[in-house]
DNA sequence: TTACATGTAACTATCATAGTTACAACTAGA
DNA sequence: TCTAGTTGTAACTATGATAGTTACATGTAA
């Protein structure tokens, strides 16, 4: 199992528009880079702009940014692309047997333990914004 | 994406050993509670059998715990089951463009913030033991 | 009107999951 | 020793998500 890379592709797709703010970013520039299917990108952007992230327009080439990259956490970008839905990172078996003890109860028993987990998780990606990211990639850039 | 209810069938099939620790824990059996494929168990219970938390053998009936289950962390039922592979539970695009400044940074700047996230997740399911969840499913057992 | 971009649908290949069946290997007891 | 019952595993199927591909309708601007 693996979350899916539209999550990465969403990060990289932010901070390369960033990046070439000076210039137009189009669906086929950016499939350059992340070295994908220009379709594949227009998908993500669609959900990038569905959460508020990015400004696309019909027929108008290139993406810009909706909002200034140190608001935007990678928490952000993951829910938009919905790599995975609200309290279901983990799947639980269903129809344990109700005869059970431990059939009737297990359910009730693990689900909050995975939530607890899952929120952990998403904490953790709360606490970088893409900015951090483009200012990492900046100083990569510049010491090699 | 889900991680695989391999993990809570694992939690499941330990508590339930534990529960029926004056009975025999068949694969059937098991599976009953479950409401599986004996099979499906079997190949489960063979997993937390590598990872040393039950005892089995061919041809004698019924899996027991080789520990005490204070001692087995959700983490380790996870580690077991085999749901998510070490530092790949988020997936990065491969072969972006080395040509772009973005494409050549983004996997070493985004691959230490994924990782922060999955030890937090796993951080968080070592905090409960399958004890834990036995006492849950036994207090709940006894309020309804 | 033309050239070019975006938005989206339809389709494919690939992979993991979960389940199913079948059977060899093994154990204990009659 | 034979038999019944169990574990361990392989082979197969169905399902669903991912990622990519092609194609085209829609929209914009020069």
């Amino acid at each position: 199992m693996s979350i899916s890379s539209r999550f990465s592709v969403g990060i990289h797709i932010l901070a390369l528009i960033e990046i070439n703010k000076n210039g137009t970013s189009t669906s086929e520039f950016l499939a350059g880079s992340v070295n994908t299917n220009p379709a594949v990108i227009r998908k993500i952007i669609g959900m990038l702009k569905g959460a508020g992230l990015v400004k696309v327009q019909p027929g108008i080439a290139g993406a810009e940014l909706a909002k200034n990259l140190s608001d935007i956490t990678l928490f952000d970008v993951y829910k938009a692309v919905n790599v995975v839905q609200e309290k279901e990172l983990f799947s639980v078996h269903d129809n344990p047997n109700p005869d059970c003890p431990v059939g009737r109860n297990i359910q009730a028993a693990i689900v909050p333990v995975f939530e607890a987990a899952q929120k952990a998780l998403e904490k953790s990606l709360g606490n970088v914004s893409v900015e951090n990211v483009v200012d990492d990639i900046i100083k990569k850039e510049n010491i090699s």
